[in-house]
DNA sequence: TTGCTCCTCACGTCACGTGAGGTGGC
DNA sequence: TTGCTCCTCACGTCACGTGAGGTGGC
C-alpha cells in the first residue's frame, strides 16, 4: 500500500513534511490557513502530491525570508499574476515579429510577382517617406 | 516657515503621520526597516513628500491586511514588476494593432494604385490560403 | 499490535507598534 | 519659552511554530 502510494507520487503528511523539511503539524496549520489543500482519502487522511511538496518548499523559502502567512499568500498570487503578464509579453513579441515578417514577405512576394516598375511605385506609396503620386508608365 | 513647507508639499513627521493615520514612531521604524526614505533637513529633521504619504497609506493597507514588514516589502516590489509587465502588454497590443492597420492600409493603397487584376494576384499570393501560382496576363 | 493518522489546546518565541524618557534645534 | 524634533529602551500584543495529549483507521 505504502509502495503503491509512493509509485503514484502521493505522500502521507509525515513523508510530505520530511520532503519539505517541515513539521507535520505545520502542514496542518497551512491547510487551515488555506495555503495548501491536499486531497483526502475516504478515512480523512491527507495525501500530498509532488506539486504540493513543491509549493511547501516555496512557502518555506518565503517564510525563511521572514514573511508571515498573509504575506506569503499575497506574494504567491502576485508571482502568478506577474508570470502570466510576462508570458503574455513574450507571446505578443513573437506575434509582432511574425506580423512584421509576414508584411515584409508580402512586399517581397509582390516584388517577385509583378513588374519591377509597378512594385517600385507601390513601395514609394507605402513607405513612411512623403508620398509622391506616381505615374504608371504604359497605361 | 511651516507655511512654505506646506506650500512645497513637504511634511514634518508629525503631519505626515497624521495624514497617513499612523504613529510618528511607526514612521521612524519603517525608515529603519528601509520601507521609506524621507529626505532630511540640515538639522536631521525628516521631511515627507506627498509620494511618501501615499506610500505610507499603501503600507498601512497591507499591514491592515495582516502582512508583516518583510511581506509588505516583497509585495511592493512584485506589484511594481506586475505593473511594468502589464504596461508592456498594453503597449505591445497597441503596436500590434498599428502594425496590422499599416499592413491593411498598404494593401488598400496597392489596390488603389495598381491595376485591379494585379492586386487580385498579389492578394492570392499573400493570403493564408494555399498559394496557386498566378499567371500575370499581358506579360 | 505498531506506527502512523486525526483533532484540539497550550506554550515559547519573535516581530511590531507604541509609549516613556531624555535631548536639541527651530 | 513652547512644541516640535531627534534618539534608544522597553513593554504589550499577536502570529506562528510546535509539542502534548487523547483518538481512530490501516
Amino acid at each position: 500500500m505504502s509502495a503503491s502510494i509512493r509509485a503514484t507520487g502521493m505522500y502521507l503528511i509525515g513523508i510530505a513534511a520530511e520532503l519539505a523539511g517541515m513539521h507535520p503539524q505545520t502542514l496542518r496549520v497551512y491547510e487551515r490557513r488555506g495555503l495548501i489543500t491536499p486531497t483526502r482519502t475516504a478515512g480523512r487522511t491527507r495525501m500530498y502530491t509532488d506539486a504540493d511538496v513543491a509549493l511547501l518548499r516555496r512557502i518555506q523559502e518565503l517564510s525563511e525570508a521572514g514573511l508571515n502567512l498573509a504575506g506569503i499568500e499575497r506574494v504567491l498570487e502576485l508571482e502568478a499574476r506577474c508570470e502570466r503578464a510576462e508570458r503574455r509579453v513574450r507571446a505578443l513579441q513573437d506575434e509582432l515579429a511574425r506580423e512584421r515578417d509576414a508584411r515584409r514577405d508580402e512586399i517581397h512576394e509582390m516584388r517577385r510577382s509583378t513588374r519591377a516598375e509597378l512594385v517600385c511605385i507601390v513601395r514609394t506609396e507605402t513607405a513612411l517617406a512623403p508620398v509622391v503620386r506616381p505615374v504608371i508608365r504604359g497605361r
